[in-house]
DNA sequence: CATGAATGAGGCTTCATTCAT
DNA sequence: CATGAATGAAGCCTCATTCAT
């Protein structure tokens, strides 16, 4: 009995993300995952159900990545100010420097079709206590969640996505925007 | 004979983007949507080069419809708190009557294949010299064009394609995404 | 716009008939199918649904072939003894001449999870009023209707098919079957 | 440690006729009969040789089974009538009591490509002498063997495999057929 | 202009079988 | 002996596109 080979279900997983930058979600097909990953088509399905099945398993696995990420950069010794540039900075290179996995929870997220049989259990439940504390503490001010976390990210993510312009233009943008949304929900 | 002409590729897009809501990009196939639009397949071949083409052309021809629609809802003569709140509420209407395009406009835009090989005419044009109107006249803060679109627009859409919410508290929530983003941007 | 064809749906229908007989059931891809009638794979599914359906409408059309066959052979001023005769050598007869259809058809019969999933019309009734006019003429003992079809044809069956005989074996057979059958069903 | 062995390939076999029954003799494929038999594929290597072979071992054994069944049945003390009747009835019974098995067999001998390449003894000899046997006491009219078996088997089968009767009827059937074999080949 | 027929290529998945433990 | 992992080949079917009317 073979024991089930960690590395190719992480080289398959990394096809697929892989693959989804390149050419798009319906550009990648088992044949070519596999091609890529090395492995037979036939070995996809034994890490995995089904096509849709293994899209929903890695969407699942990287859809809360981010937010992990985010709450592994800030300190709650850290000022207001301090605070919402981490996390806006983090939020940035988060999506530069994981462009593929990016790119996928993205379109996943975008195509109804996917999300809505999706599992689905809202990973951002992690950085709630964050922002919910700094209400509490007078640092942001008193406006709803969903709002805060809209103001905070979405802003961020067009800058991060812009290819049209240079890194420079967009580390300049990025600067004031930290300012904008510093102003926007911190207290004074 | 003109009008049914029209009236077939009208029947044609349509069918594209409703079928792209229901059963994402790829379930979009050329017989399906023949079969919706209630044409043959190779009728679809006499509007459009090819399916690639056809999918850039309605891209082209939607992605820039919600600016116009922005354009259409505002007036010169409104006050800076007035303009943003009409903003910012005609593109929530905009996201929530038109579903599918902003669906298909979406999931496009989020394809790197697809939309690099896209002539791409960035649409926004149009609501630049309304922005940089304002700017002039000591309305809105002197920010950045791009960050100040990012801000007005990018958090509302987080709402407004939330499924997970009631109308109701998407509608609260945007009373007062309104408030947050006049703060931000308008001068007092 | 191109008329469907017939003659392809007669070379794909003799495909089946003639593989399932050289290669057994499941020897009859579709694409071997397709290869031996010399089309597209694809151009199968323009005649039919798909496999499963395909081989039940050929079953359908082919099932009651032979009892067509039969009442073609017989004649109502016929006695007793020569409608016997007739019906059981037509019957042979139908079997050696068609080995491919008859063959499709016992294959298809036999295998419940086609069978039961088939709409099935048990075509025998062509033959019902033949054989309760001869019941109701005296020439026929008054045995069900059932029992006298199988007593009738399933014997005939097992000669027809035991290849293991040579042609003149199975005439002689043949001849003295037709006497045992005549003595068990006719009057007198 | 021996009981083990025989109980898993008395396992694959069971699995074997069993899904050959409920769906077909191409929705066996040897992943199901492991799955069902409760093994891993790759022992059914272990039993097996190939698939093929597999099947037709399983062919060999089970084809002779019916007749066994039938010899054990009768006894050499009973007169014609009762030695039809009892023939017949457990011919009848054998093929309701193991549905599987005779589905299995029927359809792999009409299957010209399995039971071709097939080493096929002809398992129906052990009932040769018995009926040679009768001839030869004058209980038997002096046909030939293979019209007999014919005349006294088929026509049962006919009754036994029709699902659209009910049990009663059936039965009726059979008490009748049992008339009009005993009719036909007993003397007197 | 418009069509349904036709197609080769490729989609996803399962197959029978072998490998390595 | 027994296993689950692994695989190339092949399964069915649909795709985007073209053909012929």
């Amino acid at each position: 009995m073979r024991k089930k080979d960690d590395e190719k279900e992480r080289s398959i997983k990394e096809a697929v993300i892989k693959l989804i930058l390149e050419e798009g979600f319906h550009g990648a097909s088992i044949s070519k995952i596999a091609k890529m990953a090395g492995v037979s088509p036939a070995t996809v399905y034994i890490y995995y159900e089904n096509k849709e099945n293994m899209l929903q398993n890695i969407y699942n696995e990287y859809s809360e990545d981010i937010f992990d990420y985010l709450l592994s950069c800030v300190d709650l010794k850290m000022d207001g100010q301090q605070l919402i540039e981490i996390l806006i900075r983090s939020y940035y290179n988060y999506i530069i420097q994981n462009k593929e996995i990016f790119s996928f929870v993205e379109q996943f997220s975008n195509c109804p079709s996917l999300v809505n049989s999706c599992s689905g259990k809202k990973g951002v439940c992690h950085i709630y206590s964050l922002i919910e504390d700094m209400k509490k503490k007078q640092i942001i001010k008193n406006y709803r969640y969903d709002n805060l976390l809209a103001i905070i990210f979405y802003p961020v993510k067009a800058i991060a996505v812009d290819n049209h312009k240079s890194e420079a233009e967009r580390a300049d943008l990025l600067k004031e925007m930290i300012i904008i949304i510093q102003d926007a929900v911190l207290i004074q």
